[in-house]
DNA sequence: TTAGTGATTGTTAGCGTTACCATAACGCGA
DNA sequence: TCGCGTTATGGTAACGCTAACAATCACTAA
């Protein structure tokens, strides 16, 4: 159904291969033969099957892109910065959403693969990700992990240091004087939750508080999950005086049970996270955080993976630690300077 | 580089032919043959490529999604109910941003037809994106707008009922006291704007009130654009007691600039705007708005391009009104029951 | 004149896959 | 033993395009 190169060709009168020229602007091609077909071009409304063409040129200019949540605003921006980046180097981005599942995840890389995709930007769903990315690696397929690592899986990576970034969300919680703090934290699986509780546990002994498993709520890191977490953790006797979730989703979702339960922040109870909600710092400037370079990680990631397409990257893997930002705002500071309770 | 058919081929000692049955499931193959294709199949890290399965089969299972901006809180869900859709149909979807410009939007259609993706869902740019579209119509490409109508161009459309919306917007700040009600507009060529415009106007012309050019603001749908226009009203003297703002990123725009003057919401004047935003109705149920379904757009926008993919869709297009909700929060109504001023 | 030069255009093959038809091997009844 | 259907497998062409080479032509220098 589609017009074909073929059809062009025979409606300007030429063969093929001239027809192809003048659509990739080679030279050699009489002027006046060139604006026959491009004539017949536009009357046709001739458009590349790109499929093709990929096929015989062997590369596809396209880069796949895989998060566990395009909704979550801290990876929205991170799609924005390699969009942006890809545009750039003449590469287009194939999206897809893992919501954080193993098998999607993985059906979605055989999937870019199958596409032929020339690299792979990914934030993988967790730690088993490895198995679906041991046979990339080993075919040197090109590969940028962001934002999280996996274990034992050699390749580029940006992240930033969220040991550090917990730290001092930690650390700021007690300097404000809260001593019992509770910390949703992420799976076992996800490289970001166990740094992010690593950070938490130092934060508490640098100030020589012991860290109890008691306060520590593994959970998901969506709304629902912090939500989840917020209601046990509120069986709790005494409650803590603050809560440090290990993302901003599931701040949100924390936020909602308690005030469900009449319970108000920072009053009654002190609650910081790690990434921004962008639209919502501008509308409240409320929650204090540690905010991650979303649009960084984008554009950092597909800047890596774009050397390591082009053969510019060497053999050793890099690795890219962005600073995260402790921003403080009313989430967790009461007016008095103590906290309640 | 990668591994092909014929590689597995000759690893299992068999023709490329009996290769493919296999992968695609075939019958009439010997379970011991299966068993050997499957074993090199494995061992080889085989990986069907997509571009030529395509190219003979003449279909690429894929659609293109082109929205003009992925981060605002009302298009993401639009994507994920257009992903989900698609993948139960075993549809994956190209996703494009065309940050509402006309000739990035352009560009990402010719893209995605070279891509030869089998539809189109799209959010159109404006009422000029009727260019970009018209060759598509005359080809009978399966197409399907979203959100935003363009004028004199017959196909599927899943859109809200802005006029109503915007009215019933109007109308409750008209109720809770206010007569003096500035409006935040989109540009002229894109339908939403006019129509919630439209909207406003009628809401105030129920109550007979005369709508003032003074107080209509034409600027852009992000939030920079809020925030400009919101300078330009706040010269105004006597200030309005109310704004309603075109979009969610307009009226956070409006809040940041507000703020920057020491003006409060609801306190000070009032603020309302078409699209809730998601995130922040958690954290702090603030703003009234009119919120549309934006999962059910890209769902439905979904089936109906399947609908026309398949041929099932009949030769008169269809047109799908959603209902947009009135959601009445803190931001316009004061406790004093009148508007400050 | 005659090969030589350069500019323009065409021909052929192949990218990796599948549809379609051909072939081979086997068993089975007559 | 032959013929026939049945099952398993292979060969060939084609999808739309481009790389590489081949052909044609006008024209020029010797």
């Amino acid at each position: 159904m589609p017009v074909t190169l073929r059809d062009v060709a025979q409606k300007a009168g030429v063969s093929a291969m001239t027809v192809s020229r003048v659509v990739n602007g080679s030279s050699g091609v009489d002027a006046e033969t060139q604006r026959r077909v491009e004539e017949a071009i536009l009357a046709l409304h001739y458009i590349p099957n790109r499929l093709a063409r990929s096929l015989v040129s062997q590369q596809t200019k396209t880069i796949g892109l895989i998060v566990p949540d395009v909704v979550n605003p801290f990876f929205a921006p991170v799609v924005r910065g390699a969009e942006t980046t890809a545009r750039k180097a003449g590469y287009r981005v194939l999206l897809c959403n893992s919501e954080g599942d193993l098998r999607l995840e993985r059906e979605y890389i055989e999937d870019l693969v199958s596409h032929r995709v020339e690299g792979l930007l990914l934030a993988p769903a967790g730690d088993h990700s490895r198995l679906a990315l041991l046979p990339l690696l080993k075919g040197g397929f090109p590969l940028v992990l962001l934002d999280r690592a996996v274990p034992e899986t050699d390749c580029d990576i940006v992240i930033s240091d969220n040991v550090a970034g917990a730290k001092k969300l930690t650390e700021h919680l007690i300097a404000v004087g809260h001593r019992r703090i509770a910390h949703f934290t992420d799976s076992d699986d996800v490289s970001t939750g166990r740094d992010r509780l690593e950070g938490y546990r130092q934060g508490l002994a640098t100030s020589g508080i012991p860290a109890s498993d008691d306060l520590i709520f593994p959970t998901t890191t969506d709304r629902m999950g912090g939500y989840r977490a917020a209601q046990l953790m509120l069986e709790l006797d005494p409650l803590p005086t603050a809560i440090f979730t290990v993302n901003n989703m599931t701040a949100l979702g924390a936020m909602q049970a308690l005030r469900e339960r009449g319970i108000s922040v920072p009053e009654d109870i002190g609650l910081v996270c790690f990434d921004d909600v962008e639209h919502l710092a501008v509308l409240s400037p409320f929650l204090t955080v540690v905010d991650q370079p979303g649009e960084t990680f984008g554009s950092l990631g597909a800047q890596l993976l774009f050397e390591r397409i082009s053969g510019k990257a060497g053999n050793r893997s890099r690795r890219i630690v962005l600073q995260a930002d402790l921003i403080v705002r009313k989430s967790c500071c009461v007016n008095t300077g103590v906290p309640a309770r």
